[in-house]
DNA sequence: TTAGGGTTAG
């Protein structure tokens, strides 16, 4: 609707000079004018400021608004569209203000507003910028949260990231003063589009201009770059706070915290955790959640749950997600279940991730039966698996052989009605090709190329060249891989190359293996551990020892050993005397171990 | 009555 409509208003104000001056006793009449026509329950709703309002009593609510004679003013409707904006339902936003429009209610300046940023959390900057434009054509000026809103929008938008760098500096001809959120949004921005040095440089700008970043914006920063890595920046960040004596929360540290754990620095991670709780701040259900899941390896683990518990902090789903996941890792089945059954007990509902985690966990154990009994238990408790308990589902299945319950289990997902996607094709692929049934697989790639929207990506690519070249047809995957060059929509990987190498090897074809080894070294991805020992297994194989030699020299140069089957090649090729010792001493200092040990009779 | 936003699981 708003795509063929324009939205109109009347541009009077409706506050009144006389009105205010009035006071309490007009303002009690237009109070009681507002509300007249509506139950009690909805005066009520209304009255509370419309907290903790559900979603279907918003839109209820809304149809009583728009029934009752005289209707209330608009800023109980703004409040309305408020609070299921809050509830981030943009698109039921966006339909009760075309519902305004056609039932005549005029819009204002804040009912725009928000509709300006429910359209910018979608995406449609278009429709925004049309609101925006007949909001200025009726005599309203933006302020500086309709802008914020508007440049949040092209923050988000996937190649308009330049547009809200630009956006800010109009702002700033104009007149207008950014405030916290501006900078924030941008920030955000540049860290959605991986701009993090233009972010953290952003941050600093801020300090120079004299504005002072709050709580939000160094946790947006910290964040951003403990997601990528750089730990060593965080902290200096919140060295830096201590010294403008800003004080770092619990969020903060919990945040870095995390960053260390999931970048191999548990101990400093551990240690920041003391210096927060001798600061004073006491660590949360978060703090511990994600301790617990980084640590899910260690003892650490379960002793870090049980000190929450005794600190009477309430693990959440996620807390039990993060055991049940770790149990699940560890092959601890009966204890993942036991820790399912423990949450169920204590009120915690389950939801489908955490399904997923122990399907996941029984499949990969080869329990298909106990994740198909998960499945059912699912169901009657009336939830549905999503894609993932789907893919995980039939991957369990082919990796138990068992193809025919596998197509079984896809056919029920598409008749549920949940949507593949691209690891669905992958994994039935991968599944087809597995199970010696090359063909089957064919026919579905060559269905989901030419018949389906499906984005297929490398990893689609891969397992089909690995089918071709296991089954023995080499000729085609290499067709396969030249096609995949020749259209450039998907990039061969350094998996591609690995693989069309050691399908070549595989079929004797050394001197196919070298010449796309030299390409890869020329114009491709960087060749890695495995790239190296294929080729060095298959020179040894046809006893080129000089070749090898030369390989296994460029390998440790770059930092790659020898890998078990390549160790164990060289072994036995040293017991029956077809190789000297010191190949198995250039291969790697872990090797010598074996050459101690009496040879196999392999 | 309008805006941003930092922490946890498959």
């Amino acid at each position: 609707m708003w795509r063929v409509m324009v939205i109109s208003s009347t541009p009077k104000r409706f506050v009144h000079r006389s009105l205010v001056q009035r006071g309490n006793f007009y303002g009690f009449r237009c109070w009681i004018r507002a509300f007249s026509g509506l139950s009690d329950d909805y005066r009520e709703i209304l009255r509370s400021g419309l907290r903790d309002i559900k979603l279907d009593d918003a839109v209820d609510l809304f149809g009583e608004m728009a029934k009752s004679r005289p209707r209330p003013s608009i800023i109980e409707f703004s409040k309305l569209l408020s609070a299921i904006a809050k509830m981030k339902k943009f698109d039921v936003v966006i339909s009760l203000g075309e519902k305004m429009q056609m039932l005549g209610i005029a819009h204002n300046d804040y009912t725009y507003s928000i509709l300006i940023n429910c359209f910018c959390r979608r995406s449609e900057l278009s429709f925004a910028l049309a609101i925006l434009g007949k909001m200025m054509k009726l005599g309203y000026k933006p302020d500086i949260v309709t802008l914020n809103s508007l440049l949040n929008g092209f923050c988000r938008h996937g190649k308009r990231i330049s547009d809200a760098v630009a956006l800010v500096d109009q702002m700033v001809e104009m007149g207008y003063q950014p405030n916290t959120v501006t900078f924030n949004t941008l920030i955000h921005g540049l860290f959605l589009h991986n701009r993090v040095s233009e972010a953290v440089a952003l941050l600093e700008r801020m300090v120079v201009k004299g504005y002072q970043p709050d709580l939000i914006t160094y946790g947006a920063v910290i964040n951003g770059v403990c997601k990528r890595g750089h730990t060593d920046l965080a902290l200096n960040l919140l060295k830096k706070m201590e010294a403008e004596r800003m004080e770092a929360d619990v969020v903060i540290y919990s945040t870095i915290m995390d960053g260390l754990c999931k970048h191999k620095h548990v101990n400093d991670a551990l240690d920041l955790f003391s210096e927060m709780e001798s600061k004073g701040i006491r660590p949360d259900v978060y703090t511990y959640s994600s301790l617990i899941s980084c640590l899910w390896k260690l003892l650490e683990a379960e002793e870090l749950y049980e000190e929450m518990i005794r600190r009477s902090i309430d693990p959440t789903t996620i807390t039990y997600g993060s055991l049940i996941n770790g149990f699940c890792l560890q092959d601890r089945l009966e204890e993942a279940k036991q820790m399912f059954a423990l949450m169920v007990s204590k009120g915690c509902l389950p939801d489908v991730v955490i399904y997923n985690t122990l399907i996941n966990g029984f499949c990969k154990s080869k329990r298909v039966d106990d994740a198909m009994e998960l499945f059912h238990g699912m169901s009657r408790r009336g939830m549905s698996g999503d894609t993932v308990t789907h893919n995980t589902l039939i991957k369990g299945f082919f990796q138990a052989g068992d193809c025919e319950n596998a197509q079984q289990v896809f056919k029920q997902m598409v008749s549920a009605g949940v949507p593949p996607d691209t690891m669905t094709c992958n994994i039935l692929l991968d599944g087809f090709c597995k199970n010696g049934r090359l063909e089957k697989a064919l026919v579905i790639f060559q269905d989901l190329q030419q018949k389906s929207e499906m984005a297929l990506n490398i990893v689609t690519y891969n397992i089909m060249i690995e089918g071709m070249c296991k089954a023995g047809k080499v000729e085609d995957a290499w067709d396969l891989f030249n096609s995949l060059c020749l259209k450039g929509v998907v990039k061969p990987d350094v998996v591609t190359y690995n693989t069309m190498i050691s399908g070549f090897c595989g079929k004797g074809l050394k001197q196919e293996a070298d010449a796309l080894f030299r390409e890869m070294k020329e114009d491709g991805p960087l060749p890695n551990d495995c790239t190296y020992n294929t080729l060095i297994r298959a020179h040894l194989r046809d006893g080129d020892k000089d070749s090898s030699a030369e390989l296994i020299k460029e390998m440790r140069s770059r930092g790659f050993c020898g890998d078990a089957s390549t160790i164990s090649l060289v072994g036995n090729m040293l017991c029956d005397g077809r190789l000297h010792k010191s190949f198995l001493e250039m291969l790697s200092s872990s090797a010598r171990e074996i050459v101690e040990q009496p040879c196999s009779d392999q």
